[in-house]
DNA sequence: ATACAATTCATACTTTAGTATGAGTGATTT
DNA sequence: AAATCACTCATACTAAAGTATGAATTGTAT
């Protein structure tokens, strides 16, 4: 937010000593009014340029972060979440258990509450349910 | 290709236009200069953000296109690629199958070819590369 | 016409996935 | 101290998923 605010101001001190320079350099008559024109033009087109990339940066990173609270919402745990991000690289259950160290039956366990929590039916259901309540990436 | 040229040459024509607008209202003194440079300043921002969005826009969805020619590589056939994309929702076999109005011993017979084309081992890991070959969205 | 690829289907089988139930442990809360 | 929760594991079972093989049909290319 000061960032923001910083970053404005200079913006606002920028132009106002363009315009100076111009009305000067103008009364002065060693600079064709053209010129001028054009610096102006090419520095308001990479300012615009500018402040539309950092607004469609933010936009793109919104969209693409886990809500971490929605997690909660529903009731995941830790362990559970984890097991989840490796079914959705296609892991097997035993490939998991080997993963994190633990026994198939309990990866097994943690894959039943992840189904029921999220509402599925089967684990590529839940990759996908997932998705779409952005608590996985793709 | 046409339509970039036409707009471009629409957007030199328009700065011509300014250009002389602006000369013969400083010349005959009815405009402020200043009016003038804010004016442009803002014809110019305008711009920038514009094609800015336009090119960014694409990008976008070059990165989500979907890659036909990669398809055609794997080998992958229409029916099978309908189901991959089926599978990607996460239905079952017995699920694609009533969708498709085929039998489900038909749609296990293209998972299994459609494993082999994919390198896959399981249908979870299916999603994954035809994400990452950029075969299917998400 | 025939060779070929795509699609369909079946049967039999093996392997994973998923469910149900019960239970033990450690950490945290009441 | 007792209750609760997260995590662990096992056994036994049912349900899907996936493999292998063979075969019939259809449209297309040679």
């Amino acid at each position: 937010m000061q960032k923001t605010i910083f970053i404005f101001g200079a913006l606002v001190l920028a132009l106002l000593v363009l315009f100076q320079l111009s009305k000067y350099s103008l009364v002065s008559g060693n600079t064709s009014i053209e010129f001028i024109i054009a610096g102006i033009a090419i520095v308001f087109f990479v300012i615009g340029i500018i402040i539309n990339k950092k607004v469609l940066y933010k936009e793109k990173n919104n969209s693409e972060e886990i809500d971490h609270e929605k997690i909660k919402t529903l009731g995941l745990s830790k362990r559970e979440y984890e097991v989840l991000c490796e079914i959705a690289t296609g892991l097997s259950n035993k490939e998991i258990a080997e993963k994190l160290f633990v026994s198939e039956s309990t990866i097994k366990t943690h894959v039943s509450n992840i189904l029921v929590k999220l509402n599925a039916k089967r684990r590529t259901q839940a990759i996908q349910i997932a998705k779409e309540l952005r608590i996985i990436q793709f």
